[in-house]
Order: C-alpha cells, then sequence, then structure tokens
RNA sequence: GCGCUCUUAGCUCAGCUGGACAGAGCAAUAGCCUUCUAAGCUACAGGUCAUAGGUUCGAAUCCUAUAGAGCGUGCCA
C-alpha cells in the first residue's frame, strides 16, 4: 500500500456512498498525511455546509489504514495514517510490491528524428526528453519502442549529395558546383574525402547522384547515432521515409473513404510562396479540423508532399500495431501539428496520439545567443555541448524543466555552475547513503540474526554474487545490498526505531508511484527531477540532525533502532536510483 | 494579420486534476565540521505570480482582453 493504492482506495470508497466527482487528494502536505477536498464537493451537492458533510460519510471512513480524520476550519479533510499503512508500505517498496505491473499496451515514442544532412547541434538538446519519456513508460508497465524517423526521401538529401560532390570535384581538382543551397561544414569535406579515397576517379556528374546520396547519409547517420549516445540515448528502431512511403495508397484510400481527401486548388495564403498557383492538386481537408486551410498532398510536379509522406509513416506505426503513438518535435514544428494530428487519428480507430513541442534551448555567451545553422555548419554541436559538463548533468539539467519552458543556459557560468547545482544535491545524497551502507557493513550490527541477510559492501565488484533477479536495480551501483531482498514481508521493523523526519522521509518515498502515474497522465518528465529533489532535500536535513544529535544518525548505539533505519536508508537508495535511471542518470556512490 | 508557447524573488526555474500562509537553486547576510562525506544543514532576507476584468466556496493555475518575449505561418522537411 502507497499512496497511489490508497487514493485510489478511497476514492472508491467515498464515491460508492457520495456519487461525487473529481475528489482530489494532496499527499504528505504540511497538514496532515493525506488531504481531500471531498467536504467542498459534497457540500455544494448537498447544500449544506462541509462540517454537515462530515457528518454524513465520518462513519464509512473508519479504516485500518487511518490513525484519524479532522475537518480542517476552512473544510479540509484531513487523514492521519496509521503505523499499518508506513509499515506496509516500506516493506512493498523493500519487496517490489510497488513497482507497475506490465500492461501489454505497445507505445510508440517518436524522437530526435533530425534530417541526416548533418551532425545533431545543440538546438537538439531536449532530445533526450523523448528518452526519459520511453523510460518512464516502460517503468510504469508499457510496451515502448524508442523510434527514429530518417527523413531519406526529401529534396534535403539530393542537396546533401551535391553539397558532398562539389566537395568532390574540387579534390579532383575540378571547379565546384554553383549550387543554390548546399550544407557546409567540416563533416562534408570529411565524406567527400572518405568517398575520393576509395573511388578518386569513379564519380562524376552523370553517375555519382545515387552512390552520393546513401554514401553520405550513412556516414551521417553514424555521426548522429553516436551523438545520441554522447547524452546516452539509443534509439530501438530507426525506419526510413523510403520504406514507408509504398503505403500512401491504402493510407490515401481510407481518408478518401472519410470524405477527407479531394482534387482542389489552394487558398491564395499557401500557393502565394507556390510555383504554380492555380494548379490543381491532391489536398487533404484539415480545415474541418481547426487547421487554417487544406493542405498540399502533391506538389505541382506530381511528387508527394513531406505531408503525404507522413501519413504514409504514421500508418506504418499504426499497421505495427502500436495503440499509443508519442512523437516529441520542435517548436517549430507546431504550426504542422493541427493537420498531422487530424489526419492521423482518421487513419485508425482507438489511436492516442500524443504530440510534444519542446521550446527551444537557448544557449548564450557573453550574455549573447550562440547561432546555429546546420547549412553553415558552425552550430555547436550536441556531443560538445554534452561534453562540457557532462553525460549526466547534461541529461539532468535538460530534464529538470518544463518542455514548454523557454530555457536559457549560459554557456560560460554552466561549467562553474556545475559544482553547485541540483545534480550533486541529488547525486550527494546518494553518496551519502552509500557511505553509510559501507559504514554498516563494516559494523558489528551487521550480523545474520536480525531478520535480514547480513549487507555487505564491496567497492571493486561491479557485478556482486548472489545477485537475485528482481533486485538488479541496487547491485547496479556496486553495493551488495541484493541480501536485502530476504527481508520479509513480516519483517518487524519498528516504527519506533525512526525518528519524525525518517517518517516524514518514508512518507515521500510512498509516493513514488504517484508520481509516476502523474508522468504518465501529463507527459512532463521534469516532475522525476522534482521528487527526487525532494528526497534529497529531506535526506541532507536528516543527516544534518544526525550531526547535532548522535540518537538521530542512521548508524546509533542500538542494534535493532540501526537495523531498521538501514532498511530505510537502503530503500531511500534503491528509489533514487530508479528514479535516476528513468532519467538516464547513473546513481553516484561517492562524490 | 493569424496560430502555438512563455511572462512567478536580482538571475535560472518549480508550483501535482483549481485548494490551506506562493517554493527551490544560484547570488546576498548570520550561524553549524574531535562524531555516518560541509558539493551539506539551520536561520534571516527577497515576489503587485506581466496588466485589467470574469467564472468559483476558493485562481499563479480556468475564460476574455491588453502588453511584452520566442517560434511558426511553403506545392521545404
Amino acid at each position: 500500500m502507497d499512496f497511489l493504492q490508497l487514493e485510489t482506495y478511497l476514492t472508491e470508497k467515498l464515491q460508492k456512498i457520495t456519487d461525487v466527482e473529481n475528489i482530489f487528494f494532496s499527499a504528505n502536505n504540511e497538514h496532515a498525511d493525506l488531504s481531500t477536498n471531498i467536504l467542498f464537493l459534497l457540500s455544494k451537492k448537498m447544500k449544506k455546509s462541509p462540517k454537515e458533510a462530515f457528518e454524513v460519510i465520518r462513519s464509512n471512513l473508519q479504516d485500518d489504514y487511518i490513525n484519524n480524520i479532522e475537518i480542517a476550519k476552512n473544510g479540509f479533510l484531513n487523514f492521519h495514517l496509521s503505523n499499518k499503512f508506513l509499515h506496509e508500505g516500506l516493506n512493498s517498496i523493500i519487496n517490489d510490491k510497488n513497482v507497475f505491473e506490465q500492461n501489454n499496451e505497445k507505445v510508440n515514442v517518436e524522437f530526435v528524428s533530425a534530417n541526416p544532412t548533418g551532425p545533431l547541434h545543440y538546438g537538439n538538446a531536449r532530445s533526450v526528453y523523448g528518452d526519459a519519456l520511453a523510460n518512464v513508460l516502460k517503468f510504469a508497465g508499457y510496451d515502448v519502442t524508442k523510434e527514429y524517423y530518417v527523413n531519406d526521401a526529401g529534396n534535403q538529401i539530393n542537396v546533401l549529395a551535391d553539397s558532398v560532390f562539389s566537395e568532390y570535384l574540387k579534390l579532383q581538382n575540378l571547379p565546384e558546383l554553383e549550387l543554390e543551397e548546399q550544407y557546409k561544414g567540416e563533416y562534408i569535406s570529411e565524406i567527400a574525402q572518405k568517398i575520393y579515397e576509395s573511388d578518386p576517379n569513379k564519380w562524376n556528374a552523370d553517375n555519382y547522384a545515387e552512390h552520393f546520396k546513401s554514401f553520405s547519409m550513412n556516414y551521417i547517420i553514424d555521426i548522429i547515432k553516436e551523438d545520441l549516445r554522447s547524452v546516452g540515448i539509443e534509439h530501438d528502431v530507426w525506419v526510413h521515409e523510403t520504406s514507408t512511403i509504398r503505403h500512401i495508397p491504402a493510407a490515401f484510400e481510407i481518408l478518401k473513404s472519410k470524405g477527407l481527401i479531394y482534387e482542389g486548388k489552394l487558398g491564395e495564403i499557401q500557393s502565394k510562396k507556390g510555383m504554380e498557383s492555380n494548379q490543381t492538386l491532391t489536398l487533404f481537408r484539415s480545415s474541418q479540423f481547426g487547421d487554417s486551410e487544406d493542405r498540399a498532398l502533391t506538389k505541382a510536379n506530381g511528387e508527394h508532399t513531406y505531408f503525404a509522406n507522413d501519413i504514409a509513416y504514421f500508418y506504418d506505426k499504426i499497421l505495427r500495431k502500436f495503440k499509443w503513438l508519442i512523437i516529441v518535435l520542435g517548436a517549430d514544428h507546431d504550426g504542422y501539428l493541427k493537420r498531422l494530428h487530424s489526419a492521423v487519428t482518421n487513419l485508425g480507430s482507438d489511436i492516442k496520439l500524443d504530440m510534444k513541442t519542446c521550446q527551444i534551448v537557448l544557449f548564450q555567451k557573453n550574455g549573447e545567443n550562440i547561432k546555429f545553422s546546420k547549412r553553415l555548419g558552425d552550430a555547436l554541436g550536441l556531443r560538445e555541448a554534452a561534453a562540457n559538463i557532462g553525460k549526466d548533468m547534461f541529461r539532468f539539467l535538460m530534464l529538470s524543466k518544463s518542455l514548454d519552458t523557454h530555457y536559457t543556459v549560459d554557456a560560460d557560468k554552466i561549467v562553474k555552475l556545475s559544482m553547485e547545482n541540483p545534480f550533486y544535491y541529488v547525486q550527494y545524497a546518494h553518496a551519502r547513503i552509500s557511505s553509510i551502507i559501507k559504514s554498516y557493513s563494516l559494523s558489528d550490527y551487521n550480523t545474520p540474526n536480525h531478520g535480514m541477510d547480513d549487507v555487505s559492501y564491496n567497492a571493486e565488484a561491479n557485478k556482486p554474487n548472489n545477485i537475485k533477479e528482481h533486485n538488479t536495480k541496487l547491485t547496479e551501483h556496486n553495493i551488495e545490498l541484493t541480501k536485502l531482498h530476504n527481508v520479509k514481508l513480516d519483517y518487524n521493523f519498528d516504527l519506533q526505531s525512526f525518528t519524525p523526519s525518517m517518517i516524514d522521509l518514508l512518507k515521500i518515498l510512498l509516493e513514488w508511484r504517484k508520481c509516476i502515474k502523474s508522468i504518465v497522465r501529463t507527459l512532463e518528465i521534469h516532475k522525476t527531477t522534482n521528487y527526487v529533489m525532494n528526497i534529497a532535500e529531506k535526506f541532507h536535513s536528516i543527516w544534518n540532525e544526525g550531526k547535532i544529535n548522535a540518537e538521530d544518525r542512521w548508524i546509533t548505539k542500538d542494534a535493532k533502532v540501526t537495523n531498521d533505519r538501514i532498511v530505510l536508508i537502503a530503500t531511500t537508495s534503491k528509489i533514487i536510483s530508479q528514479a535516476l535511471n528513468i532519467l538516464g542518470i547513473e546513481a553516484y556512490q561517492e562524490l
């Protein structure tokens, strides 16, 4: 039993007798262990005062998990929870009863999907969001696929091939091409060099195109993969645009049958930049769904637009039996969302589609924004941006802000900042816990007789012996706490062993799944960093209480008290590392 | 012009489905290390929650208008 379960339990209980909706619980606040707004809702419905409403439901609320219930002056109903609740709660975490059950819902999280025309730059800084989001959903029991969509069918690939070919000509001491659009940057010359090394004379204006396209693109995809690895991202699946456009006829057929595709002419706004404004094209009725106009699916030259290809791509996802499609895009794509959303939701029934746009992260130097341009190849690379402060801290920083935030990072301050920021605050807590457990494992208390097996610390071992499957998370960070799994559900730790602050900490731990649930609902990853900060804050505070009073330490003179406290602190460590794992960050043993 | 996002402490940002006196970090002030890591803790200080209305028992949160910032507004992707 944790807060998530308790709230569900109480809601069901209340709804049986009151028939009100939108019952809200606030866990672990300064007024009580759990508060609810039920009396506001009830008093409105019954046209009675909150106090009178309370009398009506009072007797139904008696429960083992609740010590006492009181009504606050302003009408909140406050619960104080019983030891039974805390006791079961702690045990449920120790025994991994707190993890979510596997469900079979297939979720596709598509993120990054930058064009394969150059390395990732810091404009892709928020790509870690999609990665962490996928991790949370996995943790919550979903069957998740991390996907990257490679736009290998558009004109930008031709531009890429031309840019490389131009460099190739240079190596042959021939005149460069005069291109309207071209990519510059070292990587272009690098690719040309590679091709030149293997075939210095083979390629010319008549035969270069296909080879230069595929070679360059594959080369760049490798760069991108490396860029992604540098921030800890690895996609499960890379889907190429050229492999999904075959679904266009089938997808169009569905939309046609719904009357959403027709032959016609575009309105003035769109066609003003168009080539031949009066031509008849294939159009999608996006205006039916709130878009300002219908949108083109074909170009004047008969080719399909990117939009058409995207429809095919999403249809492909649907054919692959995904029920929940999540796509993470840059803010510069949000004008595109309406039409895509309306097209995709019309392609299949029961498709849940979430499109998240992330506002750009601005990097500043000397108070001025660093510009980036892929064409000019002068962008601050994602790899470099991350390397500056390290992968883990980079992720933490990026994942600690809402996606909607127009976040500004000062490149000058960031290194200095790195020594004194929330990332280390959390890591320091974890390191201190490791230190406690180390001391404990070396102490006399660590005998086999206290209800759990002995806990030992092994700084050398990455993979300690005797790992039982379900507790590998703890062992990942070198402390051989795996034996804690032998603590039985009825392990009789005494809540009296804990100081009031430790009980507070325990209550925070019992909010973990509530936090996850909330992220699944809102897709707001930064709640994870907030949550783990809460734990760290409470932990550091307890640590200092121990400095003031030795009895408030984790390791005390009393063996029973110490053993009980070690269970709590090991559990804390477990939750912290679970949270950090979700963020894709390693939990440190030492700082 | 229109669409999306944002505006909370000097700075960077939190604020859970509308809920109790608006929070943290950095910066500033004053304390705390013979004792499990002081990258920490405690205290003090700092805010007309952009502005004006509205809905509600209750608004930083929802609605409308206004101001400012970012992005978009192609038969590019």
